[in-house]
RNA sequence: GGCGCGUUCGUCUAGCGGCCUAGGACGACAGGUUCUCAACCUGUAAAUCAUGGGUUCAAAUCCCAUACGCGUCACCA
């Protein structure tokens, strides 16, 4: 059976691209293989805490078309799944350590540790607990007996540590340079590396698809497995995205929040599709594709190994892509939703085929169409001094009976003539004049749209 | 600094020892179409496959070293 997951921190504003990116992974590998994806929220550190950020992240990951089967939302057989529900659990398996004697219990104050790291550094020797607590158990306890705040440390073995990774191959990393990693902290809550371990067998999961940033700490997971008796899971790391300057994908250099996309008007099935490539590519080379395509053809084997970089121009281009793969009709649905309800319907509805080609997200509309709402209030050239040519175009077009694209196109084309104008600079100066603006969708059926009387008085307004 | 991972056009990538004088896509540029902008079509430039050594009849592909980048070294995840 295979069983994946997600363990997100809600320690952001919403869902990061990047952890979507591995959503999609997950969820893909185990939809594909008929198995279950799980969403477990990994909020241990309270401090990092960000006050609704669970709620927008499970959102945003519902909005995008990755459902879970198990979730602190819907629930599931191995709930709680969130793990400041679960602290027993963590606080049970760390002590099973201690009788194991693969864990210890550790007195030493943040002060002391501080300091000794310090003086590690200084000394140019790699920072790592001293195991002082572990050398004087018997003093430890007695402290804890009094009273005495505590953490439980996993007890590293002095020995290769190796395991295997689907991306990455196989992996031997020495356990003298791994730390005497705290389990559980003073507060009782677990750590990350001891709760994601526990969860992960407790729930049953089978592959463990995440970010690389992983990797580093993986051997510590392995030998809590191996100090549980436990099977591995199979793990396969993933590259980070990365920004232009290829640094891990930030804030400070990107939107990160999959929201913030979707705000601008992406969509997204074009956000699904262009994560999708990152760091993959489809078998045939498609570059397009839904999730139900990428369900079927995807395989943690194909992951490539180095880091993309994020970049958005690609993801709009996409975009438009599929705003130009839809109806007319759902397109001016998509439209509606997006802009509200204070524009008339019928005036949306037939600006849609004028804008189709032209937007790459729905952000793109308003400005682009926002003079059939409502008159220019400035114009991207200085009519003034055209006074003689509006005074014409307002006659030629006072007289057309028939308001449609051809007709007035075929009129404009004749005053144009008459003026003995070059058509590019005259229909220029029509366009500035209707639009305000130099760029513009079709001039004839925008004018046709808005209708005669509203075109002859943004001339009008002129002379 | 230790440990780990990586390195093919600006970007996303194909490539799995001979099909590679390295293919596609985005972007750029040029042309066509055209009342603008798009869309669409055609074309061009763009990668000494990080560098240096090996292995082999043959290497972008296998091995080693170096450089560079990234990740990680918390009672954060």
């Amino acid at each position: 059976m295979v069983r994946t997951r997600i363990a997100p921190s809600p320690t952001g504003e919403d869902v990061h691209v990047g952890t979507v990116a591995t959503a999609l992974m997950n969820y893909a590998w185990a939809k594909k293989n008929g198995g279950q994806f799980i969403i477990r929220i990994e909020d241990t550190d309270r401090s990092r805490m960000v006050a609704g950020g669970e709620e927008r992240m499970l959102q945003t990951l519902n909005q995008l078309g990755l459902t879970a089967d198990e979730s602190p939302l819907v629930g599931g057989p191995y709930q709680p799944y969130r793990q400041s529900q679960r602290l027993a659990i963590y606080k049970q398996h760390a002590e099973a350590l201690i009788k194991k004697k693969q864990a210890y219990y550790c007195i030493c104050s943040p002060q002391r540790l501080d300091e000794m790291r310090k003086k590690q550094q200084a000394e140019k020797r790699i920072p790592k607990y001293d195991r002082h607590c572990f050398n004087h158990q018997a003093e430890v306890s007695n402290q804890i007996k009094n009273g005495a705040q505590y953490v439980i440390r996993l007890l590293m073995p002095d020995r290769e540590i190796v395991f295997d990774d689907v991306v990455r191959g196989h992996i031997v990393v020495h356990g003298s340079n791994l730390d005497d990693q705290v389990l559980l902290k003073s507060d009782g809550f677990p750590t990350y590396h001891l709760a994601v371990v526990v969860d992960d067998h407790l729930m049953q999961i089978s592959h463990v698809i995440r970010g690389e940033e992983w990797l580093s700490s993986t051997p510590k997971h392995v030998v809590l497995y191996e100090a549980f008796g436990w099977e591995l899971p199979v793990f396969a790391h993933t590259s980070l995205l990365r920004n232009p300057d290829k640094s891990k994908l930030s804030k400070r250099k990107n939107p990160v929040w999959a929201s913030q996309y979707l705000a601008q008007g992406i969509f997204s099935e074009a956000l699904i599709n262009y994560l999708a490539l990152m760091g993959w590519s489809h078998p045939k080379g498609k570059e397009i594709f839904d999730l139900q395509e990428y369900v079927r053809v995807f395989d943690p084997k194909d992951i490539q190994t180095s880091a993309p970089v994020f970049d958005p121009v690609k993801l709009e281009w996409l975009n438009g892509m599929y705003i130009r793969e839809l109806s007319i009709k759902d397109l001016g649905l998509r439209i509606t939703q997006y802009i509200g309800d204070n524009y008339p319907k019928d005036i949306v509805s037939q600006t849609i085929p004028l804008v189709r080609e032209r937007i790459k997200k729905l952000e793109d509309y308003l400005p682009l169409c926002g003079f059939f709402y409502k008159p220019p209030d400035k114009y991207a050239l200085d009519l003034s001094p055209k006074k003689a040519v509006m005074e014409k175009i307002y006659h030629a077009l006072s007289k057309v009976t028939d308001w449609k694209a051809d007709q007035i196109g075929a009129v404009m084309l004749q005053t144009a003539q008459d003026l003995q104008m070059r058509n590019g600079e005259f229909f220029m100066l029509l366009r500035v004049a209707i639009t305000g603006s130099k760029i513009s969708p079709p001039l004839n059926e925008s004018m046709e749209i808005l209708g005669k009387p509203t075109c002859l008085k943004r001339i009008k307004i002129l002379l």
